[in-house]
DNA sequence: CACAATAGTTGTATGAGTACAACGAATGCG
DNA sequence: CGCATTCGTTGTACTCATACAACTATTGTG
């Protein structure tokens, strides 16, 4: 009954294609109103995680240097994080969240509002499967 | 040990983030293999599937008239799709696949490179319980 | 010390995605 | 028939994500 083959590729191609379907309805919807684009958060998120230099959140997120000046300045900017000089490199600066950053965080993972309809097709039993399979995947990415 | 919770917000939200997370080295990898951006991709999927009209196209995709209109006119010039009149309607033009845009879609369908690492932390099992489920998310947005 | 390498910034450019307004052509309805 | 509605097109504009090149400050190394 499965059109979807159970190859890495094909899943990711199914995954994908479940999130771009949605997310140009979900950023109107979202996007707006966590008041920052999404690239924001992902780096918010990885802050919060832990302090980190700069390159290291580039690296992290698979940008180059001047994005995530861009990024950095912004959150900076929004007073959701702060840059403090690195212990020994003075080349470096560590960027490290805020109280506000971390409420602010906190405040848009549980934003209710925005989220597909279609994410609502999946009984509990298949909501408990897919979280434990994307813990899986989220995990092999650290 | 889920750090997912198993609500429709969270899960989306985690299955955004591993997209999120490798759709940029994913497009660096990828979409200049298939030779297209990823919106004619999701346009020919549904091309695909049956033929239609355009604004049946713009309605499946989430996007108004004018970004359609872009859309058709890069495949139409690609050769992968051509645009008929319609039987009884004299303002529709409806869009169909060509046999060179099936072609196409078969072989980007099956491009085994550029997945990112992260799907194959999965075990065989795992794999087919993702697959299902993202059936059901698929199915569901029918 | 001199030089290569690294961190970060700034300026610039590109591609993708998308909307909105204005418009012409065709349709449908009272 | 006449007018509102719908389909598609064109032109314009904006955001987001992203890279690359050039540059400064700093570090590490022979």
């Amino acid at each position: 009954m499965s059109t979807t083959n159970a190859t890495p590729q094909a899943l990711w191609f199914a995954m994908l294609s479940v999130v771009m379907d949605h997310r140009a309805q979900w950023r109107r919807a979202v996007e707006d109103r966590i008041g920052m684009p999404f690239s924001r958060y992902r780096a918010l998120r990885r802050i919060a995680d832990r302090s980190r230099t700069q390159r290291d959140l580039a690296n992290s997120l698979g940008v180059d240097a001047s994005a995530t000046t861009a990024i950095v300045a912004d959150l900076v900017e929004r007073g959701y994080i702060r840059q403090v000089p690195h212990a020994t490199d003075r080349r470096c600066r560590v960027v490290e969240i805020t109280d506000d950053g971390a409420t602010r965080l906190a405040e848009i993972q549980s934003i209710p509002d925005g989220v597909p309809e279609v994410m609502f097709a999946l009984s509990a039993t298949q909501q408990r499967d897919l979280a434990g399979l994307l813990d899986v995947l989220r995990t092999a990415q650290a």
